[in-house]
DNA sequence: CTTCTAAATAGATAGGTATCGAAATAGGTG
DNA sequence: CACCTATTTCGATACCTATCTATTTAGAAG
């Protein structure tokens, strides 16, 4: 799952998760109401009202149909299905854990090497190294450029000697360094 | 829908609101995972990630496990499954909806007599006026005791008359007063 | 018993946001 | 045009909570 997916979903919880919201989604299911009638039901001030409002609308769970002065709005059912049907299935909610890497393999290498967020020290064998190079390698983010010091400041989290690893995610070509050796950028291309 | 019922769901939403807890749910789904193996992955300190996990635990969304120091959580699937047939039909949603007195003509008295969060008069019709009369009344918590001046206080924010509404409450047995007339709660044995 | 380690708890801080009043917008009506 | 009304936008405030550090608890291992 891509954080730009990850984020939609986030933003759905976060919509469901106030109260005045949760209860006009409840009013709108029902039928469509105007701005100050919700207020009134509500016990809010129409800006409040029109803020969640805004927010629903957003996520394209609610519609809204405008009369002279008046605006009125109705929940938008489909959304809400999609949403469900989106996430309560096992692979789904899986799919919500970042992505280290899958196999077993890997999960142990983790394991072996990785302790408070840091690498303690780096595995000699190629495989196992080639795992964790690969997930720093991730931690780039495509399309961005880095100057050499923010590549440094990244690397720097994870292991000591990050100059080494600078110089193997470009031999292993999961970044590109530009001619003049100023800026790095993720080689989008690579193929395993 | 008691607000007891929409307090839960609400606390569902919360806690799946968060993007932390969200990737963790995703980790839980797939197998067990101890504090700090968690605190690794998802780049956070212990403390946070104990946070966390009280707070799904809290709604029984994970069950924990202990082996000597650690501790080891998983997805509850079954609460996140309830939560999940509990939500998402048609009734469900509608019931989200504070409880307005469900019928046309109900609404036509609200529409007509509530504004701005306050009845502007009150009907002189006893029909209409047991329609407001029961809306108020639904805003006190059954068991829970009200001296006078907490019944004023919540009166005033809907009606300017409150001295009157109070004793109408009384007469109509939506609240009952003890002796000494100190203290109000409301009638949970009232049948219409 | 002392020491080490994993996790939970306490306390502090910072960022987010629900809410409001005031002002701006825009449609309707004369 | 001037006025009224419904809603949105703006700016400020107050509460909530995710996160951290420091401390405490409690199991395991010398």
């Amino acid at each position: 799952m891509t954080q730009e997916e990850l984020n939609v979903l986030l933003a759905f919880f976060k919509a469901l998760s106030d109260e005045s919201r949760l209860k006009m989604v409840g009013l709108l299911s029902q039928r469509e109401y105007g701005v100050g009638e919700l207020a009134a039901i509500l016990g809010l001030k129409e800006p409040t009202v029109s803020h969640h409002l805004a927010r629903l609308k957003e996520l394209d769970l609610v519609r809204m149909r405008a009369d002279g002065n008046n605006r009125y709005y109705v929940l938008n059912r489909e959304t809400l299905d999609a949403m469900n049907k989106r996430l309560f299935n096992s692979e789904q909610i899986a799919a919500l854990g970042p992505e280290i890497d899958g196999d077993e393999y890997a999960q142990k290498v983790f394991a072996d090497y990785f302790e408070n967020g840091r690498f303690k020290q780096l595995p000699t064998k190629q495989k196992k190294f080639l795992v964790i190079l690969r997930w720093i390698a991730a931690k780039f983010e495509p399309g961005i450029q880095y100057t050499e010091k923010q590549v440094n400041e990244m690397l720097k989290q994870y292991v000591d000697d990050y100059a080494s690893v600078r110089r193997e995610l470009i031999d292993f070509h999961y970044l590109c360094r530009a001619n003049d050796g100023a800026l790095y950028w993720v080689n989008e291309g690579r193929t395993d």
